[in-house]
DNA sequence: ATTAAAAATGTAACCGGTTACATTTGCTAT
DNA sequence: ATAGCAAATGTAACCGGTTACATTTTTAAT
């Protein structure tokens, strides 16, 4: 493997003028840095990045802790990472975490151990046992928020993107409006619910925990919810689905009853998945600016890593609230 | 930042017995051992991995290049190559390349700057300018192979598979075949298209190159290139779609033309996405083992880098098809 | 008790860059 | 021509580990 050293050796030059005629070309006259490039070509040298990010006790890369990579939201908002990453002249390293806590403290360790400078969390738990100062394990969560104000943290607007959504219900008609939540230790869940509860009491319609069943964003939750909800006495005439997935599988399962969207019920999502335009009837949906959370998160965790001015305000995304034919006027 | 000299100044042992305690625990005594855990505690140390891999002259990161991350196949196969790297002690390097040669060209030197020991290829184009040996360029191409027979491959048996899938269509009856078929320039078009004329060819039914349209397997194609189709005089009475997605964007159009599936034309697709169980109506499809191509990508390429025996063989994977109500008796 | 062999430990070079500091070269002004 | 300064270059230490080789300690055998 030719060095640094065999290319000063062929130009004839110190292996310190080499370096500088890389990495600060300015300082080098150009008779000089022409004869390292000839060298170079010569040598077939390619730098050893690994000698300089040691040197230089940072490793440019950004660990993604992501729950489930196969999540269609969760792949675009590593999609908009890896490009902006890749932009700052950082890599992008994969922990698919599964929502487990073993892999999230295993994968933070890369820190420590110099072989990520800084972990983009996708998911709401802090890793380690007591919160440390960002500037010591650089860290900004994004999509779904543990709330701990020290943290740099970007979410949606998911309240008023529940509110908003389930305003658009109330106003198609709709008094009788079934939830299919998420699992309660999500923070998702919480703030869309509180926009439900928002929009109802605006409404002055009264909430009832009836009309709310649990789901665990799979389209299969969807799905088994709905058998439970339709089964009752009086039926809901819509739903909203914490995720598009579980509307999918809710939709699946409303047909198979018997019933049509959006004539006996409507039915709304929240993420604005690819599928939701294609699916039948199209989902409602609240749309996500899922790419946008990337390149939010890197901007800010760059500005950690090397030391900048960040914010440790909690950044709010807006939403957009698509209107698809899953949702109509009531008819009786 | 504690470092090993540290480590060994406290627990009044030298570095090397330090290294030693922590890399090759057997051949330092058991008191030792104990004196350095102990002055690990004490002075907080974290090996520093970027200087023990920069010694060794490896990274411990395998790249993957993939096209397009947000594609829920490729997020399989992601998942299945996190998995079994985290297991050998590897981390994932993410290059989305958007198709974009330029951007496989950069990635690649990531190899030359050791950043990575070697590449994962989930597409058909050998990087460089010219082929050189896995030893010096470490690369497993994989899903969609470019036929260069010294470069390790796992690909499905894709002829198989399309010519099972079309199979099942003649035998519920059809003779008038459509195809939606991927780009030429995939190899995955080619051996999936010759697949389909097997099928053909074995039931004696002629090839009609009219019945053959263009896709780019995306669901706004599947939906585009269905409206060509059946705006003929003469209807096919099956569609075979390269993939899901496009199966996707076929039936919705369909319906939108009026017309119903699979009374009036069944459509099968390829891949078995999650989402072909949950349309309507759900997807006749080939399941293909995702996450093992990942996993098989991992070993070998790891064979590779680590110089073991490994095979240039293309290796094949078999497929299974999942017939589901997208596909029905031919009704005349 | 003595010695040989084995086990444990220490010393120091090495990996391939970067960079502080020292030195040399080139240029300008008198 | 020469001092004075800036620009260019060189020397060598440093980053934090690993490991070949040398040395010391322990164990086993006579």
């Amino acid at each position: 493997m030719t060095n640094i050293r065999t290319v000063a050796k062929i130009a004839g030059v110190s292996v310190a003028t080499v370096s500088r005629a890389l990495s600060t070309p300015d300082v080098v006259s150009d008779k000089t840095r022409d004869k390292v490039q000839v060298a170079i070509k010569e040598a077939g040298y390619k730098p050893n990045m690994m000698a300089r990010n040691f040197r230089a006790k940072k490793s440019y890369a950004l660990l993604v802790l992501v729950p489930d990579i196969a999540n269609p939201f969760f792949s675009r908002v590593i999609s908009g990472i890896e490009e902006a990453a890749q932009k700052r002249g950082y890599s992008v390293l994969l922990g698919n975490t599964r929502g487990c806590l073993d892999r999230e403290r295993e994968y933070t360790k890369m820190v420590d151990s110099l072989q990520a400078d800084g972990i983009i969390q996708l998911s709401a738990r802090y890793p380690l046992d007591k919160v440390v100062p960002v500037q010591e394990l650089p860290i900004v969560n994004i999509c779904e928020c543990f709330n701990l104000p020290q943290i740099p943290q970007i979410e949606l607007d998911n309240h008023g993107a529940a509110k908003a959504l389930v305003k658009h219900l109330i106003e198609l008609g709709h008094q009788r409006i079934s939830v299919i939540k998420g699992p309660d230790d999500s923070p998702l869940t919480a703030s869309r619910l509180s926009g439900y509860c928002a929009a109802l009491e605006e409404a002055n319609i009264g909430f009832d925990e009836k009309l709310v069943v649990d789901g665990d964003f799979t389209m299969a939750s969807g799905h088994s919810a709905v058998e439970k909800l339709l089964a009752r006495r009086e039926r809901p005439t819509a739903l909203f689905c914490f995720n598009d997935e579980m509307a999918i599988g809710a939709i699946k399962s409303i047909k198979s009853l018997g019933f049509n969207v959006p004539e006996d019920i409507s039915v709304a999502g929240f993420d604005d998945i690819a599928y939701a335009n294609y699916c039948d009837p199209p989902l409602t949906t609240i749309e996500q600016p899922a790419e946008l959370f990337g390149k939010q998160a890197v901007e800010t965790l760059c500005d950690i890593i090397n030391g900048k001015a960040f914010s440790t305000e909690k950044s709010t995304l807006s939403f957009e609230l698509i209107v698809r034919q899953s949702t109509s006027k009531i008819t009786i």
